[in-house]
RNA sequence: GGGCGAUUAGCUCAGUUGGUUCAGAGCACCUGCCUUACAAGCAGGGGGUCGUAGGUUCGAUCCCUACAUCGCCCA
């Protein structure tokens, strides 16, 4: 065998080997007779490109797809990534500007087309990196939500979901970002305190010299106000009732009314009215029929209506209206004042509240089987403390704002014609045909028409990605469909439980009829060390495609997937990767030793290799069971490290150890072959965390054929095995590790041997050749009562001796056995007192009671034991 | 303000109907080793009154109540 590297390069394996697979068509699923596991990516943002929580989120989907793979499964991974409209126009308006063109100055076609070059350049980056990373997608499915088949599917849905009722346009309060120039949806503002000031206007009493003070954060909506209003309860204003106030620096003469929702406690008690600029006030404007006049146009400025400022920027206008309040007399006094103020996720403006007309999806019919899905668990939440939180959210769903100012995305198929009528359809055609019908008027031409300017949110197209992705709304009885549909299992972040997650099984029932996945596995976020989020802005983001650079592809999986169970945050470190590297140099280290041992197949397989091939092959089996059960409980974590410490450990640590020949020695034919059969197994066991690593190794255990691979091969399944065999080992781990202790304490090496004294029964297993081996001992002798001069150590109720050459401290060895004697004096009182408690005897369950009793005997007769060599150390000493 | 969840070793977390010597794992730390697979390693070791105060129980990290602190969601 040729001599291979002491430190494992990552690099070389992981490109042959992603090459290979890819060549061999291994991820490329088509619907067949076995079961599929199927599993729909979350589509990353075109505008994107690869960040830690994708890493953490397509790590545990590659391993869940990879092990399903290997257990017989048809696997079918879908990639694809979504059009983020805000996101990529914001991108291609700004792309635009710096070469010196107006969005404005082109049409739609043209920009359009300007987005498609952009998405096409920059769209596919985030898929390629993935590829590093050893995402086993089937890239032949590789889908985008603006293709033509999403893009029909998106209006399909909508003109059905329209006919039925369910889609209608009205006047809303909504999120509006003044810089995008779109209103965005609840979840896409961002709430955050922030500094500003509160300021004390007074208003005059009408028809008194009389004031009122109100205290406001946002003295320029003043321009906008129409009521002034205190709580009924409050008796500072009891004497308000039907008085009216003048507003400042407009003079208009509004009402004083009155409504619980106003806090006592704040400001002065006494609330100013805007209902055109706020959502409370929209809701008190329309239950006591106040004015709205919105004082703002679209892009933040102040419009016509506000009477003063027009066409000065919101902001320049507060500091106008503080000036003008000033000047007049009004402006009482201003305060510093923390308060929520929400921004724009994409382009960090500040919201403006405001009123618009829009597009709705009515949720509260829709969304009730997809309520009920989660509570009786067809679709499971990992971890299930997302339940109650999904429960909450669907209780109180609200009505969905789908439509978006923007061009890049699904343009809503409404088209007016005459005064603001329209219908709603597929084609132009249809529409026009709809439309002459409707208004009688059977001359009317396309041009007569109007298509509506606004897109639809992109949520509304990938709340149907499990559906569109095997195209199931435009054909909904083809093949995929109905072999692929439902998917096993989405693997998202929490803080799209609800605009993704919740409206994907509402789709799902609306269109399928039941759930789009089973099980939902919510990961955490990845954060830095200080727990912040990972962010552009904070550069606390390492690069993945460097990390991978440096620790490999397998190394960076293993430290993503260590430190997160499932949806607790991940707090990045270096250290990880850097424990997931050493992890495969070990595994590679372990290899070189099993593939370039000599052997000798004339040598007969020594007994101490026998035990310790019966004994890895049930471990293995008993951890393949663990592993299986952290899988079923989305475990993945626990599922890596049973795998970690069964390889590092149990193989490594002992196994390799004890099946090692002596310095030069060959091994023996048969434990050499075993041990490379243990390790395939393990190979197959890993290879879902560690793709890379786990192929170079397995390519190179055996004669391999072109065409073969571990990722295909079968995932070996969990045997029954012999506990008591497995425990008896545990005990030779105690006597190995003690017998270690006493080399050590002693400085004796490990070349010079040393016997051991056991008395009957302490010893004498199938592993006795092990303990020899292991400790490095000449014999193990069974004796009867103490020995001279030996150290000693307990374990169980079992005495063990090491006779030592130059004696024994009898100090130390007294104090030794005295401090282990006070401990078991200690914990034998312990059990007495429990069992000498009459209730407990009489209420404990009989198991119990006869373990309690188990342990008094044994400690009874450990402490005899100590007492015994105490008085002959003392007799000695 | 309303709801949900958390608090266990220096860090990140396990702890499955309250009962094995139950107080654990990984990492970090300390000590000794360059022992020919691996110093990206090996052999040992220290470290927690399980957030606080009560209660239920023969028995509480686990169940109940209050408080404190933190996080998330909603208003």
């Amino acid at each position: 065998m040729t001599s291979l590297p002491s430190k494992y390069e990552p690099a070389a394996a992981e490109n042959k080997w992603y090459s290979y697979w890819m060549e061999k068509g291994f991820f490329r699923s088509v619907p067949d007779g076995r079961q599929p596991y199927t599993i729909i990516i979350p589509p990353p943002n075109v505008t994107g490109v690869l960040h830690m929580g994708h890493m953490l989120n397509n790590t545990t989907q590659d391993v869940l797809v990879r092990r399903a793979r290997m257990h017989g499964f048809n696997a079918c991974w879908v990639p694809g990534t979504d059009h983020a409209s805000i996101a990529t126009e914001a991108k291609v308006v700004a792309k635009l500007r710096s070469e010196g063109i107006d969005k404005k100055s082109i049409t739609r076609e043209e920009f359009i087309d300007h987005a498609w070059e952009w998405t096409l350049k920059h769209g596919g980056i985030i898929l390629e990196q993935l590829k590093r990373l050893g995402a086993s997608c089937d890239w032949d499915r590789t889908l985008f939500t603006m293709d033509d088949d999403r893009y029909k599917s998106v209006i399909r849905v909508f003109i059905d979901l329209y006919r039925k009722g369910l889609i209608y346009r009205g006047v809303r309060m909504v999120n509006w970002d003044p810089q995008a120039l779109t209103a965005v949806s609840d979840e896409e503002v961002i709430y955050t305190e922030e500094q500003s000031k509160l300021y004390f206007v007074r208003y005059k009493i009408v028809g008194e010299d009389n004031y009122i003070m109100v205290a406001t954060t946002r003295p320029e909506t003043i321009l906008g106000d129409t009521a002034v209003c205190a709580n009924p309860t409050d008796e500072r204003y009891s004497g308000m009732r039907g008085k009216h106030v003048i507003v400042p620096m407009t003079g208009r003469e509004v009402p004083f009314i009155f409504d619980e929702y106003v806090d006592k406690e704040f400001g002065t008690g006494c609330l100013k009215i805007t209902p055109a600029h706020d959502i409370n006030d929209y809701e008190i404007g329309v239950k006591y029929n106040l004015e709205s006049i919105d004082i703002f146009n679209d892009d933040g400025t102040i419009s016509e209506k506000a009477g003063l400022f027009a066409g000065t920027d919101r902001f320049e206008a507060r500091k106008l209206a503080e000036e003008e309040l000033s000047r007049t007399g009004a402006l009482v006094r201003v305060e510093d004042y923390i308060n929520k103020i929400g921004r724009s996720e994409r382009t960090h403006a500040i919201i403006e509240p405001k009123l618009s007309l829009q597009w709705f999806l009515s949720m509260k019919e829709i969304s009730k089987p997809a309520l009920d899905a989660v509570m009786n668990d067809t679709v499971s939440l990992y971890p299930d403390k997302y339940r109650n939180v999904y429960r909450h959210w669907m209780e109180n769903v609200r009505d969905w704002c789908i439509s978006r100012q923007l061009w890049w995305g699904q343009r809503i198929p409404a088209y007016y014609y005459n005064n603001n009528e329209f219908v709603v359809a597929e084609t132009e055609e249809e529409a026009l045909s709809m439309a002459r019908k409707a208004s009688g008027k059977p001359d009317l031409r396309m041009e007569d028409l109007r298509q509506d300017e606004d897109v639809l949110d992109t949520w509304f197209s990938s709340w149907l990605w499990p559906i569109t992705c095997f195209n199931g709304i435009n054909d909904p009885d083809n093949e995929d469909i109905k072999y692929y549909y439902p998917s096993n299992v989405l693997v998202t972040a929490p803080e799209i439980l609800f605009f993704w997650v919740a409206r994907m099984i509402i789709a799902g029932y609306e269109y399928r009829g039941r759930e789009p996945f089973r099980d939902v596995y919510l990961t955490g976020l990845v954060r830095d060390k200080q727990k912040r989020k990972m962010s552009k802005s904070l550069g606390n983001s390492p690069d993945p495609i460097t990390l991978m650079e440096k620790y490999g592809a397998d190394g960076v999986r293993v430290g993503m997937l260590l430190c997160s169970p499932a949806g607790n945050d991940l707090l990045y470190d270096d250290s990880l990767p850097e424990q997931g590297r050493n992890f495969a140099n070990k595994i590679w280290n372990a290899f070189r030793l099993v593939i370039t041992m000599p052997t000798d197949d004339t040598i007969e397989q020594p007994e101490a290799s026998r035990a310790a091939v019966i004994w890895m092959r049930g471990t293995i089996d008993r951890v393949l069971a663990e592993i299986d059960d952290s899988f079923v409980r989305y475990r993945i974590s626990d599922a890596l490290m049973q795998a970690y410490k069964l390889f590092w450990d149990d193989f490594s640590g002992w196994y390799l150890e004890i099946i090692k020949p002596a310095y030069k020695e060959p091994m023996d034919g048969k434990t050499h072959r075993e041990t490379l059969e243990i390790f395939e197994t393990l190979m197959k066991i890993i290879h879902p965390f560690m793709p890379f690593i786990t192929e170079e190794i397995w390519q190179r255990l055996g004669e391999r054929k072109d065409g073969e691979s571990i990722m295909i091969a079968q995932m070996p399944l969990p045997a029954p095995y012999e506990a008591g065999m497995l425990t008896r080992f545990e005990t030779v781990r105690e006597i190995v590790t003690a017998v270690r202790a006493i080399r050590k304490e002693r400085n004796i090496p490990v070349r010079e041997p040393l016997v051991l004294c056991a008395t009957e029964g302490a010893t004498g297993t199938e592993f006795d050749r092990v303990i020899i081996r292991m400790c490095n001992l000449s014999e193990i002798r069974v004796v009867e009562g103490k020995i001279e001069g030996a150290a000693s150590f307990r374990i169980h109720t079992h005495e063990f001796f090491v006779p030592l050459t130059d004696g024994i401290d009898h100090e130390e060895e007294i104090k030794k056995l005295e401090e282990e004697l006070a401990y078991t004096e200690g914990f034998l009182a312990s059990v007495i007192q429990k069992l000498s408690n009459e209730k407990f005897v009489a209420n404990a369950p009989e198991k119990v009671i006869t373990l309690e009793k188990k342990k008094e005997a044994d400690a009874r007769s450990k402490i005899t034991t100590l007492r015994e060599s105490l008085a002959h150390l003392r007799g000695r000493g």
